[in-house]
Parts: structure tokens; C-alpha cells; sequence
DNA sequence: GTAAAAATTTACTGCACGGTAAACAGCTGT
DNA sequence: ACAGCTGTTTACCGTGCAGTAAATTTTTAC
């Protein structure tokens, strides 16, 4: 939500009373309408104009901010990526294994409100993902990301083990191969159109990955 | 190799003397070339331009072969998913490890020869099935395809338990785990450029899940 | 060998898209 | 209250693309 593109950057400042937009604002406006029009259109057939149909302003007011098409759509590749990692709130606090699961569980199904907006999210991160083949930066930033992600689970696994409530595996390996799975369960989802697969992946993780972190005897 | 798209089938024969092209071989040519414009510029940025650069004939050719930029696609769509399932050729006599372990390895590295061609065409497929989200008709192409892959991997599965070098469990469940995982191997190499995440997919492969197939006591 | 059909090329067109220019509004400070 | 800045709009290009039309060559059929 903070550091956007490049451009100019101590723009005007928000006016406290009433509903005033400003410069930080319009961003965020631009930004939260591109998203809607990716989902509706896909990232090949994206037109600048969607993008303005998509909000109260006119399309042009995108150029005013951004510098031009590639320009926003890396900022908004930082924008997506920000949120999806925002967006994965658990309890620190908790023991190893809740705290796994519900890491698992956030990021194959969402908050538990707004399921909806999940899949809608899921769906153009997938797309942008795909793209990155493509762009380098694209790929730097994703890159950079997934690996984000892949690490909150090494560690989790990591402390559980330390703890003594996991069997002493490959953390490096588990966390992988879970990350690995989760985003093949979305996409599989996503463009295959299987709306039980994020289900299915699930009860993949427990019972092949999962299982094999009990320690001998232990709970569950 | 054999049908294309809808329009005229019995079209032109080949002269057997001489090198002779006629319309069939000319579709050939085009889809070939489809696959190295793909390959070089993504499906975003791909132009009829692309495709004619990459042969011999010029790109108006195209328009009398298909019935413009979609139908082309279309077409190539399903001449990518043929290939895909005819180069993964097997040993079907072999035992169930064997096989299995086979088909795990080519879908994840190719053929031991050409797997530079292997790499550039699971770029192009990869990039089609991230495309599938926005197309009801590359979903329905590529989902009956998804889905031989995996079944023929249960089937193998499904050998092997009755052959009994095999533990009892759900087929199903691990034949998706292993279709998906390939997949993801795949795909976190060519996206984000992760040069190893085929080798480290198949480790992982082997010790969460193959190594759950082995009975108790049994071989390895 | 010649006429008809198929395949390919050369030359062109319409238009949708990203981007720009200049006019206009609204707030800020003095 | 008016100058000056930021932000927004209206109106407009220039380009590059997919697609077409007609001319030309090659292949097939009799």
C-alpha cells in the first residue's frame, strides 16, 4: 500500500474533512480498477480503456500517473503481490500445527469471508504468474514473492521441529513441495474450471505431507 | 499429426518424387512455425507477423489455411496437446515401478534427446493452459488432455496394486498428487526460472509420495 | 497440352489501440 | 483575489495490426 511507481513521489496530501481524493488515492482507485478489468478480460485482451470503464475518471488520468501501459502494470504486479501476502493473517502465537494449517488453509481458500474476491484474486495472480515467462520483471518481483511464501512454511516447519512436535525432515524440501501444491490446487481450479480442487489438494497435503510430519506415536 | 481444423479436409496429395509440399505438409509448416513464434514472443505479443517470419511462406498463406488468428490457435492448441501425449512413450510391458517412474520422467524432463525442444514446447503448453481461464474452448482441449495424463498415471497405479508391488490407496488421489506436482515442477521452472525445480520435484516425488507405495517390507 | 482448380504472393485497407496536447477545474498560499 | 500548482477532462493523432482483394504461379484432371 505504500512506494508505488517511480514518477513523482510527495504528491498532494489528503484533506481530512469530507470525502476528498487525492493523489495517493487516485492510485489506489487505478489501481483496484485494473484489477477488475484483468479479471474481466484476461491479461492479452486488456485494453487501457477497460481499465478506465472500470472507474469514475477517465482512462487518461492513467498516463497522468503511470508512464504508460508496461509502467502500471508493473506497479500493479507490486500492488497484487503485496496483497496476497497481506492478506495471509494467521496466529503467531499458536502451536506449529495450527499455525500450518492455517497457512495451507488461507492460501488455498482465502479469508473466510470474501471468498469470492479470493478466486477473483487468485485468478489474475495466476495469470500474471504465467506471464512472467515472458517479462523479467515480472518474474523478479514473483520470483521474489513465491519464495515469501515457500519461507513462512519452511519456517513453521522449522519451529515445530525444534519443538520436538514434527518428525526431523528436509524443511527446505516440505515447504516446496507444499507451497508447490497449493498453487497447482488454485490453478488447476483457476484455469481447468475443477472447483473441488483446492479440496482435493487439501486432503493430498494431509495425508501425503502432513502424515509424514507426525513423529512416531505422537498426536492426531 | 492427422485432423486439423474444420474447414475443406480432402485437400491436395503428395507428390511423392522430388520434395513436393502440398496442403496438408503446408499446415504442418504453419503449426510448426506458430510453435517458434510462440516460443520467442509469448501469446500477448504474438502477431500473424510472427508466425509467417518463422517459414518460408508468407503469412497470408495462414488466412487461406484458417479462419483468422482464433481458429489458428484453436487449431494449434489441440496440434500442441497431440504432441504432448505422443511423446510420452513407455515401456508398457515393464513392471508398474518401472513404468510409473518412466512417465514420471518424461513428462518432467522430456526425451533424453531434444530436451531443449522439450523445454521450448512445455513453454508454449504452459503458457496456453495459463490462457485456458479466459477461453472455454482451450479449458475443454486442455482438461480432457489433463486428464489422460493423469489417468494414465492411476492406471499404472492401479496396475501395480493388483499386481501387489503396490500398497492399497486412493489411485485417484495419488495420480492427481503426481499429474499436479509434475505440473508445478514444470511451471515454477519456466516462470520463474528455477533451473533445478524439475529434479527437486522428482526428490520429492520419491519421498513423499512413491515411497508411500511401497509395501511393507517390500524392495528399495 | 490445355483448362480448371488450388495454393501462394503482392499490394492494399480499415480500424482499434496506446498515447498526446491543450483546455479546464480545484485547491494552496500569500 | 489572483497566481501557480496539481489533477482531470475533452478531443485528437499516428501506428501497427488482422484481415482482404486481386494478380500470379503451381498443381491436378482430362
Amino acid at each position: 500500500m505504500s512506494e508505488f511507481s517511480g514518477d513523482d513521489a510527495g504528491g498532494g496530501e489528503v484533506d481530512v474533512a469530507d470525502e476528498k481524493v487525492s493523489a495517493k488515492d487516485t492510485r489506489e482507485v487505478i489501481m483496484e480498477a485494473t484489477f477488475r478489468a484483468l479479471a474481466k478480460r484476461g491479461y492479452t485482451d486488456l485494453r487501457m480503456r477497460d481499465i478506465g470503464d472500470e472507474m469514475e475518471l477517465t482512462r487518461q488520468v492513467i498516463h497522468y500517473h503511470f508512464d504508460g501501459k508496461n509502467d502500471l502494470l508493473a506497479s500493479f504486479l507490486r500492488y497484487v503481490a503485496e496483497q496476497y501476502e497481506g492478506s495471509v493473517e494467521v496466529d503467531e502465537s499458536a502451536d506449529p500445527w495450527t499455525e500450518l494449517q492455517a497457512r495451507i488453509d488461507q492460501c488455498l481458500f482465502g479469508p473466510e469471508f470474501d471468498e469470492f474476491g479470493h478466486w477473483e484474486r487468485m485468478k489474475v495472480y495466476h495469470e500474471l504468474f504465467a506471464h512472467a515467462q515472458n517479462d523479467d520483471r515480472h518474474r523478479e518481483i514473483l520470483d521474489e514473492h513465491y519464495d515469501q511464501i515457500k519461507q513462512s512454511i519452511v519456517d513453521v516447519v522449522e519451529d515445530g521441529m525444534e519443538e520436538g512436535v514434527f518428525r526431523e525432515v528436509d524443511a527446505e524440501l516440505v515447504g516446496q513441495l507444499i507451497t508447490d501444491v497449493i498453487h497447482v490446487g488454485r490453478e488447476r481450479r483457476i484455469s481447468l474450471g475443477h472447483d473441488d480442487a483446492p479440496k482435493e489438494t487439501r486432503r493430498a497435503i494431509d495425508e501425503y505431507i502432513l502424515d509424514s510430519l507426525v513423529v512416531d506415536g505422537g498426536p492426531e
